[in-house]
RNA sequence: CGGGGCGUAGCUCAGCCUGGUAGAGCGCUAGCUUUGGGAGCUAGAAGCCGGAGGUUCGAAUCCUCUCGCCCCGACCA
């Protein structure tokens, strides 16, 4: 992409309306352009990293052995007034009426919808297990949005939904999704801290809230290292010495932390404490809504099952932000190479120089090539106005070409993350890039 | 939802107290000069001063009402 043709409009000033880092650097960057409070439209190059992320947290689920379908923003009134959660749910619904004065509603969730969809065709205990997710935008009318897109009323969120004939399976189904979370966010860039949670309005008795660590973190967390240091891949959801370590281990949000069960239970040099972005909760909730909602099937003895129930989130469109707030630095973003926009920003230092543009052109077309992804900065600007551009939207590898490494017939190389910087003829530059390219 | 703050050019803000022809910097347009870390000079374009009422000869400025946005708290993916 030639950034004299992209649509990126970078401010060099922050933005009076956003305060924390993450939100500042976002609208600067050109990511994104808030519409209303808490909702916002997502510009070219911040819709390119949602994108990424949400592909990421696809394949992570289809890997889990969920199955992605899609269901609607808007759901009847009706459903969740079987469930019991219309009058529960409070304010903040956005509730709405069509023109035969039909309740409808904007979804802040789909447990009631998943239920009848899978409740209307799943009909005999050969049908399960299943898993079932979409990604799609919920709203929820949060009295207070703030930071940016990590506190929306709008937003987008993956949401999946187990369906097992019994505890023993609802509760590995839960495990297996709790894995596939940790390799998740660890496959962003970031590093997960599961943490014990209440099931709030859910409900249920099993439930862990995913934190990212951030210094910026709006939550503190107080946990055992070696929550951190566990290998998901090795995790066997099946087992139950497995369920009963994750389930007990410690690790708290500040609310919950109890210093003296702490102390107890976790040794000194174990004993963590940090800041974290919540990015994702996971709940068995057993027949909370397959009960009320009659989702049965038939059992072999012609018994009918109850459906036991979990539910899996994800803050797809949060977690960008909780990517950038940790992961930036003065001068801008600092994108982890899985979920970067472009992979490198090549910079034409001297755009009217004929041997410059020559040069710059030639391996731009080898980077798009080799299947690179590219922005290349060909505007006529000054050299540091395009450094500063670069460094803010955080592209973890610069390629610059100016008259001197014309001369020479050298690339120079920026690492965004570490600064670090070398020559390179073009083609090792290209090899450079293009070999490590996923 | 309680408390506080702010709405003036695309962005950051001054002007308001003490009413009298709407400003600055950045950005934008044109020209010239520059060219390795947000360049310089010159000339321009750009605003229903959030909206509605009121006071006044006269309102960005004073009064009333309203809408929007931000911050702290309670709440939350």
């Amino acid at each position: 992409m030639r950034l004299s043709a992209y649509f990126l409009p970078l401010l060099k000033e922050n933005p009076a309306e956003a305060q924390i880092v993450s939100h500042r650097l976002m609208l600067r960057a050109g990511m994104i352009r808030q519409s209303a409070a808490g909702i916002y439209s997502w510009l070219p190059l911040g819709l390119r990293v949602l994108k990424k992320v949400e592909q990421i947290v696809r394949e992570e689920q289809d890997a889990a052995g969920a199955q992605e379908l899609l269901m609607p923003t808007l759901q009847p009134a009706e459903l969740w007034r079987e469930s019991g959660r219309y009058e529960v749910y409070g304010k903040e619904m956005l509730r709405i009426r069509d023109r035969h004065d039909r309740d409808m509603l904007y979804g802040p969730t789909n447990e009631e919808l998943i239920t009848d969809i899978v409740r209307g065709s799943v009909k005999s205990y050969r049908d399960l297990p299943k898993m079932l997710y979409h990604i799609q935008w919920k709203f929820r009318d949060e009295v207070r949005p703030r930071f940016g897109v990590m506190r929306g009323r709008e937003f987008l969120m993956k949401d999946c939904y187990s369906f097992d004939l019994d505890k023993p399976a609802a509760v590995a189904s839960y495990f297996r999704m709790f894995a596939a979370y940790m390799k998740t966010f660890k496959r962003m860039g970031l590093t997960p801290i599961p943490v014990r949670a209440d099931t709030g309005p859910i409900g249920g008795d099993l439930s862990h809230e995913f934190h990212v660590q951030a210094d910026t973190g709006e939550s503190e967390l107080f946990y055992d290292a070696d929550v951190v240091k566990l290998d998901e891949s090795n995790i066997d959801p099946t087992s139950p010495d497995v369920q009963k370590y994750i389930a007990n281990w410690y690790a708290a949000t500040d609310e919950k932390h109890d210093q003296a069960e702490f102390e107890a239970r976790v040794p000194e040099e174990r004993r963590r404490r940090a800041r974290g972005i919540e990015v994702g909760q996971v709940f068995y909730f057993g027949t909370k809504y397959s009960e009320p909602m009659k989702a049965v099937v038939a059992g072999q003895d012609k018994t009918q099952i109850t459906m036991e129930m979990g539910s899996y989130g994800i803050g797809v469109s949060r977690l960008l932000g909780a990517i950038i707030e940790a992961n930036h630095d003065d001068n801008g973003i600092i994108w982890p190479e899985p979920v970067a926009p472009f992979k490198v920003g090549l910079i034409n230092l001297r755009a009217a120089d004929a041997k410059c543009k020559e040069a710059c052109d030639d391996l731009y077309a080898k980077l798009q090539k080799a299947g690179v992804e590219v922005l290349y900065d060909d505007r006529d600007e000054s050299a540091g106005a395009k450094f500063a551009a670069m460094d803010l939207i955080g592209l973890p590898y610069q390629f610059v070409i100016g008259p001197r490494g014309v001369t020479n017939n050298v690339v120079e190389i920026k690492n965004r993350r570490s600064g670090e910087k070398q020559e390179l003829s073009p083609e090792a530059a290209l090899a450079l890039v293009a070999g490590t390219n996923a």
